[in-house]
DNA sequence: CTCTAACCGGAGCACCAGCCCGTTTGTCAA
DNA sequence: TTGACAAACGGGCTGGTGCTCCGGTTAGAG
């Protein structure tokens, strides 16, 4: 709840508010994807447009601070797959958690891609894309190794799909279409034949 | 360069208008991406802006009307590759000039996106959409009778995907990530077993 | 307690989509 | 050829956006 740039400590008031704003984005983005207005966040949270701006330069800073938590838990749930489970299977439950979490949280997926050079997000370098990299890395380069995966493969390929899947099925109706798309995307990744049903 | 609205002849001077707004559209949805103004498309056109919101009720109205002509082609494609290749390759080919195709056109995977619950779409049925629906559902069929490509793919699913990877692909600087984006999901509905290189 | 720098937030800017409505213009019948 | 009328026009308005400027406020160090 209290995640702040570790530059210096805010000021009390200035935590406070940040503090108010991203709860009041959690809501408003929850209920209207995340192209929601600005304005309306920083009116529900009882504060100016201005300071809004000011601790969160661009929606996408934002986006990033509302979701930090959740991404957080996707990687330390990386991690536990890694542990209880064979390479292969490990990173396509997790692909199935990544798919599941992305396509839940609306507009997430279209946020992430709007293009990475966002200044003050590189340097800023603790960014949700790159724990989510790092931790698809990690059990990709696992099963490739174990042979599970085609070595052609790489991990941001492979987040770019999961991504661009969310986005897709976030858009139609048809409710279990990330899971057909995703199964697509698995069959296309798997080292062993395909069945014949 | 005339398609209209089949409903009743428009008046001459409206056939103008219509005719230099899809022009002047062309331009700039080429060079700015598909979220560009539409105000700017009615000045570069020398029309009010109501006159293009007449003529074209929605954004996505003007999409479509630009990229008709593009997308008939590529209809066209489907017809020929369907006639002088096998269907398991005649499928893959075009799923290639389809995804080389939404990728350069900036913004049209986009806007296909955004729900299909677009009232006066939907009667207007030759829509974009719809016409790359049947083609896909053709090829895909003719590669499924074949064995080429598992039985549980859907063509929808097929499409949604290729736009998903164009999409995605459009964001990340990396030029050849549509390619390889489109390969994984290859892999995915071929039957043959995956080559172990 | 004082004083400064950090912080606030409303007013303002430029832009957007979409609509209203008085005016112009094409079209067709007489 | 002319007249009348519906069709089409487009400027200007509304209500919205993201973002910034700047005079006023306040936390918190000394």
């Amino acid at each position: 709840m209290a995640y702040t740039t570790e530059r210096r400590p805010l000021r009390a008031d200035a935590q406070r508010n940040y503090d108010r704003i991203l709860g009041a984005a959690r809501e408003v983005f929850a209920c209207q994807g995340a192209g929601a207005s600005l304005k309306e966040i920083a009116r529900r949270a009882g504060v100016g447009s201005a300071t809004l701006h000011r601790l969160f330069p661009s929606r996408r800073t934002l986006l990033e601070a509302v979701f930090h938590d959740r991404v957080e838990e996707l990687c330390a749930n990386a991690a536990q797959r890694a542990k209880e489970s064979e390479p292969g299977p490990a990173l396509l439950a997790w692909l199935g958690d990544l798919t599941a979490y992305a396509a839940g949280s609306r507009g997430l997926a279209a946020s992430l891609l709007h293009d990475g050079r966002d200044a003050d997000l590189l340097d800023q370098n603790e960014g949700c894309q790159a724990m989510i990299t790092a931790a698809a890395r990690e059990l990709l380069q696992r099963a490739q190794q174990a042979g599970a995966v085609r070595p052609g493969v790489r991990a941001e390929d492979l987040l770019a799909l999961v991504n661009a899947i969310s986005l897709a099925a976030e858009h139609h109706d048809d409710d279990a279409q990330a899971g057909r798309l995703l199964n697509i995307a698995i069959e296309g990744i798997s080292l062993q034949p395909a069945e014949n049903a």
